[in-house]
DNA sequence: CGAGCGCGCTAACATTTGATAATCCGCCGG
DNA sequence: CCGGCGGATTATCAAATGTTAGCGCGCTCG
């Protein structure tokens, strides 16, 4: 059931019986929620935590003009809202992409966790810390890269982190978003996305339909993207 | 000495005179850093984090190109990295923007809090929490907000977190960066920086010399960034 | 005191990105 | 089968942003 939270924790260091346990009995109800659907509201004081276990998310902001920023995507085996346990008010708002399949886990567990599992919080703590390595690494992108490379950073990304919770098939993956909702990942415009999609796929390095990416050339899309995947901690060692 | 750490602590949630001197005692040596100096170089494997006791520090990352991306500023009581506690690894360098003068704090000392002081180490991973706020707020800027407004929103940013820690002077502050840093902020040409600077500046809300920002206008300032400090987390209540 | 230098600022022009609108295509319901 | 609708794609033009170059001011250093 928590398998893709195992992987996920899992990857940064060793995940004993014990703490799987515990990480089981944090948990509660599962829910459902279908494309476009707010799975947690913005400015909204949640009493629990959700738990991707299939499916696409992302945290977004709108603006007064109606522009919406997505500032993050959240895969299987990831919190969409870990940092609300702390945070306590929500400054933004959490969409499903795709069908999500979720599970509940609630602050007061969470809390007792923190009193008395030092290394699981640990990791925890650890889990917002590469959310925070990713927005760095995000905001480099925005600032600084190409749009194509910043497309092609993404969607480096994406692969690696769905490759953990073994959500790849060979190269491909599925990418469940209209060029629409990316536009509003790059903070681009609807044409200028289509523009970017269609150079990266006439470069030859990936394909790309029916909402399926496939990378032809792994190495020529991580040198376009200059992608180096230190920020996600991806190594096993004592946190 | 620590004085401004328990302000930035502290204006979250309760800090208790037991926690205040645990982080006393978690502090070491103090150091100096001059203007461009690295306090922590990228890629490096620090063995403590570091507190920044008065001066501006910079997270930073540096493309092929040679083009630069800064991804947060770091005010008085701010850690410049707290975060490579569970990283390890440091994925981006840190520089001082003015000379900073610092305190440091061994890892080893860190985990032990985490091992016997609960509400203390919640707090420290809500600091880095807050860290996570302000980058999505940095994306949401860069995606979409016009760069007036960007620019706009993060002065409304450093005047309030430079308030909690009393390094205000009425509604003026230091800022200590030339246009060149202010456009690896931003992800902008010095050119167009400049541009934008003087947009706002035209506009009357801010005046600007001499490092030293006097906002005229806040009210006005605020409308422009859609400034609303929610993501700061700046309520004090039980974490 | 004078030269050099960093930094702010501007001009002129090139490139990127956005806005608007039209077309195409596949899918779905009547 | 037909019609409509959402998403992808393209065209055209406008606006934003980058590049290169140069000027001026104030400061430091010889």
């Amino acid at each position: 059931m928590l398998e893709s939270l195992f992987l996920n924790l899992g990857q940064h260091d060793f995940l004993s019986n014990e703490e799987k346990a515990l990480l089981e009995g944090l948990m509660s109800s599962e829910r459902d929620f279908a494309v476009g659907q707010d799975i947690v509201t913005s400015g909204s004081r949640p009493t629990y935590s959700t738990l991707i276990l299939d499916g696409l998310a992302a945290r977004y902001k709108v603006l007064a003009d109606g522009g919406r920023q997505i500032t993050s995507l959240q895969v299987p085996g990831d919190f969409v809202d870990l940092h609300a346990f702390l945070l306590k008010t929500l400054d933004h708002g959490i969409v499903a992409l795709s069908p999500c399949h979720v599970i509940i886990a609630d602050h007061s567990k969470l809390r007792s966790i923190t009193e008395k599992a030092p290394h699981l919080t640990r990791l925890l703590w650890l889990d917002t810390l590469v959310d925070g390595a990713i927005h760095r690494e995000w905001i480099v992108a925005m600032g600084r890269r190409s749009k194509v490379s910043h497309l092609a950073h993404l969607l480096c990304e994406l692969f690696v982190r769905l490759q953990v919770v073994n959500r790849t098939n060979g190269m491909s993956f599925h990418l469940p978003v209209s060029q629409a909702e990316l536009a509003d990942v790059l903070g681009l415009s609807v044409v200028h996305m289509n523009r970017v999609i269609s150079a990266l796929r006439n470069s030859g390095v990936i394909s790309w339909a029916n909402h399926t990416v496939t990378i032809l050339d792994w190495h020529k899309l991580q040198q376009i993207a200059e992608f180096d995947p230190t920020y996600l901690s991806m190594k096993r060692e004592p946190r």
